[in-house]
DNA sequence: AATACCGTCAACCGCTGGACA
DNA sequence: CTGTCCAGCGGTTGACGGTAT
């Protein structure tokens, strides 16, 4: 089963390692004018002897146009903390959090400074839980999570929904623990007319276009109150109503949410 | 000056799950 | 149901540059 990874075919030689300049104008041409389509065929049609796996990464991680470039600011360092402590290593979830960045470029800044940056402050970066033996001097220097990630209870705009996290960085969210995976998922369609589901238990994640974030209501077995109420979220965090949310956020009056 | 060591980052590898025949 | 193809993901590797010895 899956995919065999770059394997040369027969005649010629895929080429490997770094890109040269020749190369990724080859392929940023080749998308631009064409878009990306199916990945396994845009060497042959950009000229290129990589494989597509090769391509689609180089572009992933490189050649986007949309790419952020340069060092992570402090917030972004934060937030990249705080999504880890609920995510884990799904990097790919992580950056879809920080517009411009990709899981490669937060995965890599992960291990070679961030784990570095928590041990210092004692603080397991696996478990995000102070180090054993250094507890005390690591809660003295662990900063105040409780501006970065709060829980509030909203049960009146969203009433099938438990699970509700504002970040001050991030805005408001909710955990889908759809199966095995839980997943953060943005709220907002301020502005947007609203309307109503009854069927789902969960909410799952939806695109977000411009300032436009919206939500698909989603119909999943459980809400993942047991991940995060258990080890996330206690008491340390202090409340946020939508109101705050907007306000942080810079809305002018009314803001809505929309269900589809 | 030489080289050993370390940190960073781009790229690769192997695996998974979805789509489809 | 099974096999194949594909995109996507996370772990790992290797090249490279900077610093220490």
């Amino acid at each position: 089963m899956g995919h065999q990874s770059c394997i040369a075919a027969p005649k010629q030689k895929l080429r490997k390692g770094l890109w040269s300049p020749e190369e990724d104008e080859k392929l940023y041409n080749h998308i631009i004018r064409y878009g990306v389509g199916c990945w396994s065929s845009v060497p042959k049609l950009a000229g290129l002897q990589r494989c597509g796996k090769s391509c689609r990464l180089r572009w992933i991680n490189y050649l986007r146009p949309d790419l952020k470039r340069g060092s992570f600011s402090q917030q972004e360092e934060d937030l990249i903390i705080s999504l880890h402590e609920i995510l884990g290593n799904r990097w790919s979830q992580i950056a879809s959090q920080l517009p411009g960045r990709t899981d490669n470029e937060i995965k890599n800044f992960w291990n070679s400074s961030l784990k570095k940056k928590l041990r210092q402050r004692g603080i397991d970066p696996t478990t995000h839980k102070p180090i054993a033996g250094d507890a005390t001097e690591s809660q003295e220097e662990k900063p105040d999570i409780s501006t970065i990630i709060s829980s509030p209870v909203d049960q009146q705009v969203f009433p099938n929904f438990e699970q509700q996290y504002f970040t001050a960085s991030m805005g408001f969210y909710g955990v889908n623990n759809n199966s095995s995976r839980s997943e953060l998922c943005e709220y907002g369609g301020y502005g947007e007319s609203s309307s109503n589901s009854t069927g789902g238990s969960n909410w799952n994640c939806s695109s977000v276009s411009g300032n436009h974030e919206v939500l698909n209501w989603d119909s999943v077995t459980h809400i993942g109150n047991t991940i995060l109420e258990e080890e996330h979220f206690e008491p340390k965090f202090a409340a946020h109503s939508w109101q705050e949310h907007a306000e942080i956020r810079g809305f002018d009056g009314d803001f809505d949410v929309e269900f589809f």
